[in-house]
DNA sequence: ATAAACTTTCAATAATTTTTGAAAGTTTAA
DNA sequence: TTAAACTTTCAAAAATTATTGAAAGTTTAT
């Protein structure tokens, strides 16, 4: 396959994933391209190659920025701002995780624990099953939470000889 | 917290969590529903419990059973359809991670495979670039892939006991 | 101070996803 | 059979989410 039928496929491709794990399709292929793009890019490189609008890539861009994905670049004597990617992959799945546990998992965990805290008839079969479902939930969700703990503060190659070798 | 309102509570909570992470707002209800019921219920029941119409409530159920995270049951001399929901919580994380693996890790592990058969000038540095970013992709979700295969497989205990083991 | 170069905003519009509900379909009992 | 009880389907409507683009805003050079 020809380089610019795989760009294409692998916008494609990421954008899709992106949408399926709820992060805005158009955001995902904006990373995309910048993440196979050794330059840096503009605003205005980025809008002719997703043909997405000036309003648009600006939202997604400054998003990116948000997830702590890409960066502004300034090139000496330019007044235009340039884009640029991390291209460290390991870093890339820190920074989701690391947004997606601030974001998502703790308010949830805050929930959960408001919710352990429920009154009643303790020989009601609803309250036992309530009780109980929030505790197994509790408990899962913190193991997930000292794991990306881990994950955030490790190298890769840490990371994954440990897990991998207890698995093997 | 009185129960009535922590139910309510719950299954907004999980409704959210949900369609943060790619999953229908009311599947994930119908779920919450479901999880902290002691009994199975009805179609109806669900129906009035979450004010969804009758369409709506059979398509979620269909789906739900579809991800394996539901069953149907009878109930002797009734003609009715009672839902059920696994309670056990690392069941329902694997059924996930098995259902998502199979419907997303796979189509994108697919898909790197054919983009690293790329083809082009090996100075040009968007080729170089390119190659490299599916590469490192790749032996990421390599790694994902393998690990997801032994949460499959293993029991909760086992599971989280080695892998905090590790990160202590 | 002015204007050109560039960025940001946001109300309106478009696209996508979800939900409804009535009709069609199915199963069971008598 | 028939009809009641129950389930499924799916086109249309509603709700949600994403995108546009032109106007407003900002910065820099002169």
């Amino acid at each position: 396959m020809e380089l610019a039928a795989a760009k294409l496929k692998f916008i494609e491709a990421w954008g899709k994933l992106g949408s399926e794990w709820g992060i805005n399709r158009t955001m995902a292929q904006v990373h995309a391209l910048l993440l196979i793009s050794p330059e840096a890019l503009t605003t205005e490189e980025i809008m002719e190659n997703l043909s997405i609008s000036r309003g648009n890539a600006n939202m997604t861009l400054r998003d990116l920025i948000g997830w702590g994905l890409i960066e502004k670049q300034h090139k000496a004597g330019e007044r235009k701002e340039y884009f640029f990617a991390d291209k460290d992959v390991w870093n890339i799945a820190r920074q989701v995780a690391k947004e997606r546990k601030k974001r998502e998992l703790e308010p949830v965990l805050k929930v959960l624990n408001e919710l352990s805290a429920v009154t009643g008839n303790e020989k009601d079969p609803e309250l036992i099953t309530f009780k109980k479902s929030i505790e197994d939930i509790n408990k899962l969700a913190g193991n997930v939470d000292k794991t990306l703990e881990t994950m955030l503060k490790a190298e890769e190659s840490w990371f994954w000889g440990s897990v991998l070798k207890v698995f093997k």
